[in-house]
DNA sequence: CCGGATCCCCAGGGATACTG
DNA sequence: CAGTATCCCTGGGGATCCGG
C-alpha cells in the first residue's frame, strides 16, 4: 500500500495493515493460532494464493509475523505472529465490536466458518455471573459445531461438540451469533429459525461487550 | 471495496470502512466536527478530489455521514458524522494506540496539520493527578500550534496559542508528540531537538493510554 | 473560491494455471 | 503442500476542466 505519509498514528497503522486482506490474515492467526500457508487459504475464502503469498511477505518485513520451520511430524513452514502482530488484538476487537451492527442479517452468499462460530463469543461476550456453576453450551450452524464454556467470569470456546451441554443453540449463523451478540433478541432469532433445546436462562449468564467496553483482553 | 462475503463481524466492518481514505475521512470529522469538501481535502494530504467525493458519496450510502445543507453565512454542504460514524471513535482510537509504535520517527516528507497536534494528547493521554490544579501546556511544531488543558483527569485540547501555559514544548513532531505519547523519553526528545520552557514537571501530569486501557471516550 | 466531474495512466487485486 | 507465474481488470492517483 502507498504510505499515507502523514504523521498521525492512525495513518502509520493504516500504511502497514490498511491492505485488503491484511487484517483477516491477522485476525485467522489470532484464533487459530500459528498457521501453515493451506490453513490461512482455507480460513480466508476467496483470497488468491499470490495475493496470500505476497501479504505474507509483507507481514513478515512488518514485522508482525514470523515464518518457523516447523521440525517432523509437522515438516512445513508455520506463520506466527510476533509481539507487535500479536498487539493488533485490541484494535481488531474494537473494529469488529463495531461491525456487530452488521451481523443481523446473512446473506446466502456469505461464507461462514467453524473457528469463527468459536472466536466470535470468546471475544465479545462474558459472563454475567461469575460466581454461578459453570455452565456449557453447544453452537450448531450447518456444519460448523462449536462449544462454550462459561464459567468464572470468563467465556471461553473451542471449535467441535460438548458431551452433555446445558444448552444447544442450533440455526442459521446469525440467528446463534445474532442472539449471543446481543444484535437481536430471542423472539426474532426464533423467527429466523434458532432452535433452543435445554434450559435456556443459561442465555441470562451471557452479557455481550458494549461498544463502550472494548477493551484489550 | 468488493465484500469479502463473510459472516464475521470484523469482515463486515471493513466492507464499509475498509477502503483506502476511508477511515481517515472519519478521523477528519471526528475531529474537526462538520466539514466542508474543502476542509476535507485539506486534512487528507494527497486525496484525489474524485475520490474524496466517491467515498463520501459511499459513506453517505452506508449512512455514516450525512450531507447537511448549510443556511448562510455558511451557504455551502457541510459533511457530518452519524450516530454510526461516530461509533467508529473507540475502533480509530484503538488502531492509533497500536500504530503509536510508528511514531518514533518521522520523514521530512510526511505531512503534518495542526489538527493532529491537537487530537493526538486528547485521545491518548489522561491527567495522571486529577486532583492537582489545572495546567495549560503549548506546543508548536513549527507552524502548527496546539493548547493543552490538563485539568480533573481530563486532558482538552485545541489549535491556536495560550495566553500564559505553565510548559512550552517546541521541536519536531516526532520530538512533541513522541515524548508525550511515551514512545520516547525526554532525554531522547531533548537529543532530536525538543526544547522544553516552563515548569517540566507538569509532564510528570500527563500518563499516555496503555494499549490494554483503549477504551471509549 | 467551492464542489465536484472527466479523463488518462498505472499499480494493485482476482482468477487460473502451473511447478518444485 | 506451498507457493510462483501469468493474464486481466478494477480501482486509485494526478491533472484538468466546469458550473455555481
Amino acid at each position: 500500500m502507498r504510505s499515507y505519509g502523514q504523521y498521525c498514528s492512525i495513518a502509520r497503522a493504516l500504511d502497514v495493515v490498511g491492505d485488503r486482506w491484511t487484517l483477516l490474515i491477522v485476525r485467522e492467526l489470532l484464533i487459530q493460532g500459528p498457521c501453515r500457508f493451506t490453513d490461512l487459504k482455507n480460513g480466508l475464502p476467496g483470497i488468491a494464493a499470490n495475493l496470500l503469498s505476497t501479504r505474507l511477505r509483507e507481514l513478515e518485513q512488518a514485522e508482525l509475523i514470523e515464518r518457523h520451520e516447523a521440525p517432523p511430524p509437522i515438516a512445513t513452514t508455520l506463520y506466527r505472529l510476533t509481539e507487535a502482530g500479536h498487539a493488533l488484538e485490541p484494535a481488531l476487537k474494537a473494529v469488529g465490536l463495531w461491525g456487530m451492527r452488521y451481523m443481523s442479517t446473512v446473506d446466502r452468499q456469505d461464507t461462514f466458518l467453524p473457528q469463527w462460530l468459536a472466536y466470535a463469543p470468546a471475544w465479545f461476550t462474558v459472563d454475567a455471573d461469575p460466581e454461578a456453576p459453570p455452565v456449557v453450551v453447544q453452537l450448531d450452524v450447518g456444519d460448523a459445531h462449536a462449544v462454550m464454556e462459561i464459567s468464572g467470569g470468563r467465556v471461553e470456546t473451542h471449535v467441535g461438540r460438548a458431551d452433555s451441554p446445558d444448552l444447544v443453540l442450533n440455526g442459521p449463523a446469525n440467528a446463534v451469533l445474532g442472539l449471543l451478540m446481543g444484535v437481536i433478541d430471542l423472539d426474532v432469532a426464533t423467527q429466523i429459525g434458532l432452535t433452543a433445546t435445554g434450559s435456556r436462562d443459561v442465555l441470562s449468564r451471557l452479557r455481550p461487550i458494549a461498544e463502550s467496553a472494548a477493551h484489550a483482553s
